[in-house]
DNA sequence: GGCCATATTCGTAACGTTACGATAATATGG
DNA sequence: CCATATTATCGTAACGTTACGAATATGGCC
């Protein structure tokens, strides 16, 4: 009936001439109604029917057409993860790509797939989130280094937009989320370190405005008062743990009258950035000196003294978060995907 | 006339009330296409007209749907960067994290949004490709890691898809492309450590499957050959350049009978390993050993040891691919957007 | 045989946008 | 003053899909 070939208002970039419902359904002398229920096994219809539509299809190549499905659903079929990124040129998290290779993997198999967006410190991290929530750009949000009374996670819960969060809240209404269990993290990175004999042991940390901080900062005191250690607030440093930041704090700490022995740092780069300090001060780990990592990657293998970790690949994190997302987006109950991972100390 | 709020056959997740073209016409006693043009200010439409509905937009919130759009006239606003990942859980390229930064840079100012596909070694390169452009998922795309008859860009080239690739190709039809002139990055790591005495030049590279690999080892060979230093192949290694592998074939170097001192790794990771392997040997960069590493981030400075290097930021080449792929899509001329960029060669 | 219930299928409208030809209003020229 | 050209605006159709109520066909039952 409507020949397609000399159809000229078809937009210029559309793809040429691929079938669609229609095309299936003049093919078959169905309406397209009843070809759009069969593809997806609508009780309504016939088996033979839907063995015959789905036969057609399959000869013909038709692939729904996502835009269409979109515009009718308002529906984008699409993930979007904010992840905290470091000022411009400033050594970035290794773990970027593990957590994106996560995320794909699980993804893949599925219609949806994923949008980046990093976020620098310098932003608005709300603001970010409020401007890609109203450009309709995701079924469901991602984004990580959560504060106890996350704005982002409250916006999107007033919105009622499914999100799960790397790292947890304290906001009264319950959400989707993924995290480690950073204050176990802590614990045992400090007391692997007491147990060696270190009874100064340095913190470079995050800042207590995340969630995150606070959790880790709870576990090191746990442990250092469990071996009756005072706690020396001259040695913890918590705050933007970026590589140079954490060279400069490490190397602060090392001028002390009574340096740390041992530290025990927050994430890959933070450690990058102590063991700089460490070498410029002419230390080396094993010579007395110390220093347990907390890791999403293996990088620390590469490093050239053996360094310990608590170790949860992100690449799992990655996974989980994008799982748990699709599954929101499906209708599940965020109660029913709120995880806390404990990692693996990983002794050297 | 239409009243939003008892259209029940509205799609559950539509963005529930919120002004389109209609909305605003009805307001104007207007057309939709009147309105439609006067907010792209189309010549037809009258100054006056213009600045009535534009200032009436403004005051309504209106904001285009982009699902409407996308439908309409079959575009994405969709950039989609495929990048080489490690196979999971072998540590990754830390610059992942800094050209995402770059790419979304330079689209956060526009509509158009970053779709990120990891694609590991195991992976058939052209299969994704394919699978994504079938999907219709963007307007353009940019890849890396490029083969001198790259069958992405020939495919691509065929579909008469946009796109950018992060290295050049052989292939006759022109197209865009950003690169870093590695011929030159391998000539000048190679002479600098020639200049310092060494005479047995260790060479940790890509496989010459790639461009990448082939301008390296013309710039390698060129510097030695200038050196009068004949070439020693038992001292090249061209493949899986990550870090697991540098540190093994490093390793290896070593114990031959007659050393490298010296090595001029391809990027960070593989200056990770090789470094690895050089602790596990007991030897200490300085102490005779030196070693340059090819760089899109400042990693390095964070190593135990001065490591020089060839430098371009990853961050830039992501706005670099960006911008092209975005200039390409408003129909501009590939060969206007073909770059080679030198790299800084930072001496320790 | 007639009638109702059920099982299938169909047609129309709509999501928000843009393309295109038609129409109305105004200006130009003879 | 009318015919023609120009300008500004409008209406309709379409992109590909799904929702919903209407229509048709089938079967069972009295």
């Amino acid at each position: 009936m409507l020949s397609r070939t000399d159809d000229r208002r078809r937009p210029a970039r559309s793809s040429a001439g691929r079938p669609t419902l229609k095309t299936l359904a003049s093919h078959l002398d169905l309406s397209v109604t009843t070809v759009s229920r069969a593809l997806k096994d609508a009780p309504e219809v016939t088996a033979e029917t839907i063995a015959r539509v789905k036969e057609a299809a399959a000869e013909i190549g038709y692939v729904p057409n996502l835009r269409g499905i979109k515009l009718r659903t308002g529906r984008t079929f699409n993930i979007c993860a904010l992840f905290a990124a470091p000022p411009a040129e400033v050594v970035g998290n290794a773990g970027a790509l593990a957590i994106i290779q996560g995320l794909d993997a699980a993804l893949r198999p599925t219609q949806y797939s994923l949008t980046m967006v990093p976020v620098a410190p310098e932003m608005n991290a709300l603001a970010e989130m409020q401007r890609l929530v109203e450009a309709e750009l995701a079924d469901a949000f991602i984004f990580d280094l959560t504060r106890p009374q996350d704005e982002r996670a409250r916006y999107l819960l007033e919105q009622q937009t499914p999100f799960v969060s790397f790292g947890r809240t304290e906001l009264f209404t319950p959400h989707a989320y993924f995290d480690i269990d950073n204050e176990d993290a802590a614990y045992q990175a400090t007391a692997l370190l007491l147990r060696r004999g270190h009874r100064r042991i340095g913190l470079v940390d995050p800042s207590l405005e995340f969630l995150y901080g606070r959790q880790r900062f709870i576990g090191y005191q746990r442990a250092l008062a469990e071996a009756g250690v005072p706690l020396d607030t001259d040695i913890v440093f918590q705050g933007e743990h970026d590589a140079p930041n954490s060279k400069a704090v490490v190397g602060a700490m090392l001028a002390l009258p009574r340096p740390p022995t041992a530290f025990a740092c927050a994430n890959e780069v933070s450690t990058l950035g102590a063991i700089a300090a460490l070498v410029e001060a002419g230390k080396t780990i094993g010579d007395g000196i110390d220093l347990v990592s907390r890791d999403g990657t293996r990088l620390v293998d590469f490093l050239p003294w053996p360094i310990s970790s608590c170790f949860y690949s992100l690449a799992e994190v990655g996974r989980q978060l994008a799982a748990a997302a699709l599954a929101l987006i499906d209708g599940a109950e965020p109660v029913d995907y709120q995880t806390v991972a404990r990692v693996d100390l990983i002794e050297q």
